[in-house]
DNA sequence: CTGAAAGCGCTTACAG
DNA sequence: CTGAAAGCGCTTACAG
């Protein structure tokens, strides 16, 4: 910007004003400025210009996500890019793992970056070594999964209803040995997802077989494994709950490994890519990534821009999408 | 950083010392600031202490990508992620969609904020608008596809080979009506892919029916309306290559449709999630999109680290795995 | 071993 | 309409 002031014969100050569009110059010194700008190639030091600008704003955000590559976690990713975009924010995104020293330290390092606002998927159990920041005025949102010990906003699904629903309509097709496969238990939405299986069993009258419940799968390797031993054993389900995507993945690969994927039904949590070229389709309760990282990221631009409404906590809906594997009929059929 | 100072009772290069773990300050200090630190819940301002450090390193990187939620690009980030970590560097990244004005509006976003070096995915045909931040000393790596106009880092696969192994593997199951389905020609991936498959025709000795050539598939649907057509028109082809993972996904669905699944033999490009579980299962030309990324971060960071050997280009291998759809025969099999 | 002064590239707050 | 001085939070280059 020196050189820029050098080369066009003005101030320091008349440039940044020319740079920043700011009125109140004449055209023949803009023109100047420019002319001047160009033969440098000079393009604005960001950083420099945020730490000096009254609002500090870096126009960036932090994600923390629990893995880059897995599809719904980039699904939401895509979906919180396209808004920051519109607000000529980029984007620092980072994989937590489930991970919770890796939670914070990511989220350390993009406070210390002096980012806008945090939008977080929480692996630990505990967020309360950010209420610091948060008081401090760094706007956080979090997204799939609530905060623990902290007050922020947070935008999750309706898994309780969705794992509820998928469980009664397995029980209106027939069974009553119904098997649940989970991720790790720890995980918010896993424990949702087990409490909505609970529920169905409960309210159907059907007694709790603690056999039927695979928890701690944190691969598709794992449920397939988990599936093909539950289906092998002395009293095997007829009917399976997939509570997650890798799960769900496992337990197709599972299924058809044992010949029996016109036999036992399937309903799982979370869309899986290709679901519908598999055969039988595989059912599924659907939730809508998009609108939740869109409305995570409105939120938090909401709060960067100002606003001091009191805590959200916004749950979205889930559908089941009937395709096939869920409406095997099993014994106690009508 | 002054409030800790003043607490400490130290002066402000003794905290800076204090809180880069600069040797030579007395115990007794050390604890002090230490102390006062954790009182006032301090955390250094990474942007300001790049604007004024010696190397004007903010540990941070750019990525621009084709779409951050593609599995192919999500994987790419992945490895790049994991090497950025061990220097610890934070990774900005978004996405382009194949337009060249968001490509360089993106890297420029990047530049703007002071990344120590970019990793780019191009989408336009023309990279020449980043010869002078090339020149300035910020380090670039191009991957999956070269830059053009521009002399810099490029790690790529091997196209060609891969199409030309793929045609070559039907064209040995007694097939000679291939056809070829691709994205945009615009892209460098399938104009080598194209040229692969074109090479393999011409030395078995098969003369090319341009009618056969599907380009400018931008997306799974259009894939599969494309294949429809194709099979049911008056002289259909019997083997296909699917030079991309979304076309070939279409492609895998339209032959379903069609109930043509054990009929018409299928190779594809690149990896699609649930390969195995679809009937018959699809041969694949598989590349090693984690070894893409590692290889093209390691470079970049050789550069941030101030390597200065010449330009380097750097092909990796794919290989073909056959899992069925490829090794159906054609009509002049032996 | 410790600190006072200057400066990174920019914006603020002010004067003319 | 234009610019000189001060300062954002830190590190550099130096002195003691």
């Amino acid at each position: 910007m020196r050189d820029v002031a050098a080369l066009s014969g003005v101030s320091l100050k008349t440039v940044s004003r020319v740079v920043n569009l700011e009125p109140g110059v004449s055209a023949d010194l803009v023109e100047r400025v420019q002319t001047a700008a160009a033969a440098l190639q000079f393009r604005p030091n960001l950083t420099a210009s945020s730490l000096r600008r009254s609002d500090g704003r870096t126009q960036t955000i932090g994600l923390v996500l629990e893995n880059i590559a897995n599809p719904y976690s980039s699904a939401l990713h895509r979906a919180i890019e396209d808004v920051a975009r519109s607000h000529e924010v980029v984007v620092f995104a980072g994989s937590v793992d489930e991970d919770p020293a890796r939670e914070r330290e990511l989220a350390g390092t993009f406070l210390a970056r002096q980012v806008d606002g945090l939008i977080v998927v929480p692996a630990g159990a505990d967020q309360s070594y950010l209420a610091h920041e948060l008081r401090a005025g760094t706007p956080m949102v979090f997204v799939d999964r609530p905060p623990n010990l902290l007050d922020a906003d947070a935008v999750t699904t309706d898994n309780f209803a969705g794992a509820r629903d998928a469980v009664r309509h397995l029980i209106a097709h027939g069974h009553r040995r119904i098997a649940y496969l989970g991720d790790l238990s720890s995980i918010f939405t896993a424990e949702q997802r087990l409490n909505g299986y609970l529920d169905a069993l409960e309210r159907a009258g059907i007694v709790l077989d603690a056999d039927l419940i695979w928890q701690n799968l944190r691969s598709s390797d794992h449920a397939q494994t988990a599936i093909i031993e539950l289906l092998t054993a002395a009293e095997p389900p007829t009917a399976v709950f997939a509570s997650q995507n890798l799960v769900t993945i496992g337990a197709v690969r599972g299924i058809a490994a044992l010949g029996k994927q016109f036999e036992i039904a399937l309903v799982g949590f979370d869309d899986i890519p290709l679901a519908d070229l598999v055969s039988p389709r595989v059912s599924l309760v659907i939730q809508d990534v998009h609108a939740l990282g869109a409305a995570a990221a409105e939120l938090l631009f909401d709060r960067i821009n100002g606003s001091d409404l009191p805590t959200q906590r916004i749950t979205l809906p889930v559908h089941l999408v009937t395709a096939g594997s869920g409406e095997i009929t099993g014994p106690f059929a009508a």
